[in-house]
DNA sequence: AAAATAACTAAACGAACGTTTAGATAAAAT
DNA sequence: ATTTTATCTAAACGTTCGTTTAGTTATTTT
């Protein structure tokens, strides 16, 4: 009938995700997209209908590739240990693949937990509150704890990851080495 | 001579930081800043010169703001346990404002972490060397702790300070007051 | 080869941004 | 009371934002 895409839709959306996660999604401008995604705007809108879109469309694809961790995470046998090593596989494929932008749910839950978006708000929780559980069942494997402590330290690992986040995008490997030894020292 | 201000600079500047505090400094218009000042574009702009000097304007006076509770934490002779009242001070004054707005000087250092703003980055490294010197200073009047120990709690603490940042923003009190508990367990 | 149609380029859209300016207003000084 | 001068109002500035649209190009099908 017609002309082909000249692009792939997965390999420009992926481009425009690492974008999306190193700036945040404010202080990412079509523009800046239209050269990272090497297509021009008009195509961004037919393939992904607007901004925000492709911002949600980016967020699922991240957390496609996490899924892999996150399912590493699942189906471990050694509570706690699983959660340490998954907080160690998270900064070693930032610093892996040479950038520190931390993790793109993170930097969305901080830049969105004052705004009125709540559909992305929405996502941020189910996400967070997805991670949470699944801390709380690790932490369960360990059976001298109560419930009432598996709660708080389920909270504390969460917020821990907050300070991990912005960890990975400012300090050094072995600072953040650091903190993560420190953060399980008590658990 | 001429006609007086019908303002007060420090109250209509006490206004900006909270809605800077509030919003973050890209997401606050200067719309929004006219508002909430209750007073014009115009008066705005020969009080403060412009957004970003009145923003670092905003930044100051915070500062200032905080000094006491900076000036309470580095006479105390408590050691690790003044760090802990600190923490509890700084969440505590936020839930007393009846704001869930976390800490400026931590939602911008996470806000700017990215940008090319090399002043406000400064600012902001200036800030948390400083904060990260006083945690040191405390930790040493431990004296069974060496060097290399007082290092990483000191790190770990400010890590566990932008936790504690994003927590005051959503989470609440007693989940802060929990996660505050658990970060002090094992130092 | 011609017709059909989707993908492309590039220009323009209205709205909102931070900032400036011209004119009206009001209070202090003469 | 008049002059002076800083403060205020309100409109407009030039940019940039996200988004749309008209017109051109290229590829597939008839």
């Amino acid at each position: 009938m017609a002309r082909k895409k000249g692009y792939n839709e997965t390999e420009v959306l992926e481009k425009a995700m690492h974008l999306f996660w190193g700036n945040g999604y404010e202080a990412t401008s079509m523009q800046m997209l239209e050269k990272e995604m090497g297509i021009n705007k008009f195509s961004i809108y037919s393939s992904f209908g607007n901004k925000h879109s492709l911002f949600l469309e980016s967020l699922k694809h991240y957390k496609l590739n996490v899924s892999n961790t996150l399912e590493t995470l699942k189906s471990g046998t050694n509570g706690v240990s699983d959660i340490k090593q998954f907080f160690y596989d998270s900064i070693n494929s930032n610093f892996k693949q040479g950038h520190q932008k931390g993790c793109l749910v993170t930097n969305t839950y901080n830049e969105f937990s004052k705004s009125e978006d709540h559909l992305i708000k929405e996502q941020m929780s189910i996400f967070m509150d997805n991670l949470k559980h699944i801390f709380i069942e690790k932490l369960k494997m360990d059976t001298s704890k109560n419930d009432s402590t598996i709660l708080k330290q389920a909270n504390y690992l969460l917020l821990a990851k907050h300070g991990l986040a912005a960890a990975s995008r400012v300090n050094t490997k072995e600072e953040i080495e650091d903190y993560i030894e420190m953060t399980f020292n008590n658990i």
